[in-house]
DNA sequence: GACAATTACTTGATCGCTCAAGTATATTGC
DNA sequence: GCAATATACTTGAGCGATCAAGTAATTGTC
């Protein structure tokens, strides 16, 4: 029989693809928002500044710088986010929440917890947390082409 | 803080992009195939009968139908599934793997394997088992709470 | 048996993301 | 202190997926 591994990953593939057709639909329909838009601003609101650069923010989402500059536009233009210049470093920028955008990820917050709250519904908080816990360790490796790395 | 049922989803989605990112760029280095195409195909190659219609492997994959038409195209360009129609109901089709494909989806078994296994080498057996049931229970939610529907 | 409604799939337009290449700024070596 | 190289991002082209609308076959109703 398939190796465990293997049959893991198309369980996450599965259970992905269900998942974020839940929240685009519960939080679309209430806010406006994508589920990649939801994580990009909840980036930022946990940002210890309030403020991160555009590489930061495809380490944090798992995207591409490319796919950074362009999720930020729409968000820009809506007033949900803001861009300034970095004063340390004038290649970088740094993206940061409007007030409105304050505002939006507040009243988005609730949606969402519902939303993975039902998702999650069978399982315990415990459980929740391990799995939370294990998929944090396959993100965790380093291996060749998708890993982790910092900036400074 | 946040609810561990959101927390959980966020890591879910990283996980999710980082583990297709690495298995695309190992699957399509040795074998010209997406991780996408590679799941049809393992879908295919687990039927009983060989043979699936269009409207089952978009179940199966978590597509929308035109996603799956899209998908087999260029797969049977390649030579790698075939397409006959179904005798009992015209409209359908049915989707099968050829020798060729069958001969693929072999050898592409051991680099997801192998590929699989090195993106969860922190994780023991048991923990992969864990996190796939963890996720399976996730996945068996209709979840149909709070009140967004949808208006067309 | 004919007409409407439903089902199975395909096609057109579009969106989000990727990689590759380009631009502008920083950093390093000599 | 100036060229060479590296870094941070943006732009262009393309791909894979979606939804909406279209086509064709089936089913259901009278």
């Amino acid at each position: 029989m398939p190796n465990e591994a293997a049959e893991a990953l198309l369980q996450l593939s599965t259970t992905f693809a269900v998942a974020t057709k839940l929240l685009d639909s519960r939080i679309g329909g209430s806010h406006g928002l994508s589920y990649a838009e939801v994580r990009l601003l909840g980036a930022l609101a946990s940002a210890p500044s309030g403020k991160m650069r555009p590489g930061e923010l495809a380490l944090d989402l798992g995207l591409a710088a490319s796919g950074v500059t362009r999720a930020v536009l729409p968000l820009e233009k809506r007033g949900i986010v803001s861009r300034e210049p970095d004063p340390r470093d004038a290649r970088a920028g740094q993206v940061a929440l409007t007030g409105a955008g304050k505002r939006l990820v507040e009243e988005t917050a609730l949606t969402v917890d519902e939303s993975a709250s039902a998702l999650m519904r069978r399982l315990s908080v415990g459980q929740i947390r391990q799995l939370e816990r294990l998929l944090a360790e396959i993100d965790a490796s380093p291996a060749k082409s998708g890993g982790s790395r910092k900036l400074s």
